[in-house]
DNA sequence: TTTTTTACTTATCAAATGATAAGTAGGGGG
DNA sequence: CCCCCTACTTATCATTTGATAAGTAAAAAA
């Protein structure tokens, strides 16, 4: 097996995960969400609920980054924070209704997009593509904890 | 089969592949390139030689604002631009020796990283890491020309 | 109880990126 | 030759993003 080769694929691979994803995003424009916070939201619908710090880690941000920009996510009413009970220094972050209803649509959309893209797809070819993701998710595409 | 949760994995997926390239690419400072610049070089490492147009397209960024980074580059000495002789308004681009070096760096490190994840992969796993990317490729990340 | 550490905030600055207007110069009809 | 279109450039501006210094308040350690 060609290692050489396999790295090139895995490069142009990339470039173009990042080229489709990027083309997905740019329309989810429902409240002028910026690339980051939309990044964020992203995380926070996945993850939730989440304190700063965890955002901050995952997302490679600075904390005075990701707290001015959660700041700005919450002015929007796409986030609630509220202090942790447990530790009074900790923000517990989620989701507002008004962002549930955001993400929704986001995903929908990806949906609607990756829907016309298997619809001539059979079930089986699915299935195999889950699989295929599973497989890179667990072997070349996770994330270190840091 | 659950499409919801397919879905839910491809945004799950799509991040982790955005952190793990971010991760790589953060690293490949040699020469201060901007994670824009990056790409540019990426793109013409894979597709040269290329004119200005291509890169806007490709990459999604305006004319005005390509031009105004491939000159960076070039200052940079990592490319080269030379008046295409069929037709004098294009512009043929491609890396320079220099580019050649750096490019083949960033793709060593990639590789090393790469290299340490499947260290402990054997060689018929990375044949189906090698197919799942191939399927993937075709089915859901392929680019749309416009 | 004092000190240190953690979690987060506020403020400020510089750099990167995106968007737009207004150009130049060559190519291709008519 | 004149007009229009294409390919690209230059200049300018606003926004986004990243980085750093200096804070507050709570928890944990000493």
């Amino acid at each position: 097996m060609d290692k050489e080769l396999f790295f090139q694929k895995l490069v142009s691979f990339t470039a173009a995960v990042h080229q489709v994803t990027h083309d997905l995003t740019k329309d989810v424009k429902t409240g002028d969400i910026t690339p980051v916070q939309y990044k964020m939201l992203e995380y926070i619908t996945v993850s939730q609920p989440v304190t700063l710090s965890e955002i901050s880690d995952c997302l490679h941000m600075s904390m005075p980054n990701t707290s001015r920009e959660l700041k700005k996510l919450c002015e929007k009413n796409l986030c609630e924070k509220m202090t942790d009970a447990e530790d009074r220094r900790k923000q517990v972050i989620r989701l507002s209704a008004d962002g549930e209803v955001l993400m929704q649509l986001a995903f929908q959309r990806i949906a609607t997009l990756f829907n016309q893209r298997i619809q001539e797809t059979t079930l089986e070819d699915l299935a195999e593509l889950e699989r295929a993701i599973d497989l890179l998710s667990s072997k070349l595409f996770y994330v270190n904890p840091r």
